[in-house]
DNA sequence: CGCTTTTGACCCGCGC
DNA sequence: GCGCGGGTCAAAAGCG
């Protein structure tokens, strides 16, 4: 499985950038495409299949990306039509087999290299993008398993607008705040702390503090499992933990920390419906090309040593909880930490996160000497995508 | 040394 | 206007 992965991502990859199929289910698990994608029972030979519909269906063709595509705008706007708000049009596969689906990953510079912004005159875009972004339901027509790796999460975009404060939260009555694994006293901060003399929070003059308000701050949103929750090659830094009120799972911001000044950002939390599931919003834009290599400082070696030697040393193992407790509640991309929190709760989601990081390791490295055709198209395609309000 | 994570404090948007 | 809650800051410490 690790093979047909680390040689399946290039196909998913470059198809995700350049084509799309029709795999869609419904949350009834009726297909309504000739396409079915495997059930998560099958989810073993979901890459044969993949291999196989390549071979046999011209949707799943690998284009020759190196061929001048003089009209890969009209190709875009081709593609995507089907989701601007024309109620003409149709998303539905069972009437349109050639309905494209928009393969959004998040860590693809198709979502994170989306420019333009939300209150820059891009109103209708806003619009549009309503009636573009999948949900994240397999009952969604948007939903296209094809295109994501087995446990990638389906994207989320809200059914009703991205523009929603608070999209994502589901409060349950069982899950009333428990904050004490955030809130734990922290070991070098006296008992009874003078009042800090905190500097007042003095803004730039020049450079504001950006908060935009929450409903205009363009946002992707999508779940992912946490075998693919590191599955992009930007650097993210950690910079804050909040605990999130209804979830009983922090929420974890991270800024890229591939070129300084870029606004792009991303949270990750854990879904309260499904733990092993992680709520992915990423914000902002990447001011700078999407790096192609892991920068192998960002996120220092902290915890990837032990867990790619695969030895499962303790790394910080105070509480006498199993080896490699290195936790954090969630990890992103090369982001980890040793510390651990609420280790009591999260010793499963560390084994997860090693082990996704070995994978990803691996499956870098190949996009890495492999995946030239997605840089090579980027451009001229994103700014189709841009054009036709693609964004969030 | 330069990067990271951790985490309490602070800011501020938003609902009431 | 007020309070809640989410998002961000920044000091401190860890790591290689």
């Amino acid at each position: 499985m690790a093979d047909d992965w680390d040689l399946y991502a290039v196909v998913r990859s470059c198809k995700s950038a350049t084509h799309a199929t029709t795999t869609n289910t419904s949350a009834a698990g009726a297909p309504t495409n000739p396409i079915t994608p495997p059930s998560a029972e099958e989810e073993y030979s979901f890459w044969e299949w993949l291999k196989s519909e390549e071979e046999t269906d011209p949707l799943f063709s690998f284009p020759n990306l190196l061929e001048p595509r003089a009209n890969a705008f009209q190709e875009l706007q081709q593609f995507y039509e089907p989701l601007l708000p024309n109620p003409t049009t149709t998303n539905n596969p069972s009437t349109n087999n050639n309905t494209f689906v928009p393969p959004i990953i998040p860590n693809s510079p198709i979502i994170s290299d989306f420019g333009g912004s939300a209150s820059s005159g891009q109103h209708h875009l806003q619009q549009q993008q309503h009636h573009f972004l999948p949900t994240n339901t397999p009952a969604s027509p948007h939903f296209n398993p094809a295109i994501f790796p087995p446990g990638f999460g389906e994207f989320h975009g809200q059914q009703q607008p991205l523009l929603l404060p608070k999209p994502e939260t589901q409060i349950l009555p069982q899950q009333l705040p428990t904050q004490q694994g955030f809130m734990r006293p922290r070991a070098m901060v006296p008992a009874l702390p003078p009042p800090l003399p905190r500097a007042p929070f003095t803004m730039p003059i020049n450079s504001p503090r950006p908060r935009k308000r929450k409903c205009q701050q363009k946002r992707q949103v999508c779940q992912v499992s946490a075998e693919n929750l590191s599955a992009d090659l930007w650097a993210w830094r950690k910079y804050g933990q909040k605990p999130i009120k209804g979830s009983p799972h922090p929420r974890n911001y991270y800024r890229c920390s591939s070129s300084k000044g870029c606004s792009a950002r991303k949270q990750v939390e854990r879904s309260t419906a499904d733990p092993n599931i992680f709520v992915v919003t990423y914000t902002g834009d990447h001011t700078h090309p999407r790096p192609t290599h892991r920068n192998s400082l960002a996120g220092s070696t902290r915890n990837k040593l032990s867990a790619m030697a695969g030895q499962n040393q303790p790394i910080n193992n105070d509480s006498g909880s199993p080896p490699a407790q290195a936790d954090q509640d969630v990890v992103a991309n090369n982001v980890n930490s040793d510390n651990s929190l609420d280790k009591e709760n999260e010793e499963l989601d560390e084994d997860e996160e090693e082990r996704d990081e070995n994978e990803i390791e691996d499956e870098d490295v190949e996009e890495d000497d492999v995946l030239i055709p997605n840089t090579a198209m980027s451009d001229e395609i994103f700014l189709g995508l841009k054009q036709l309000g693609c964004t969030s």
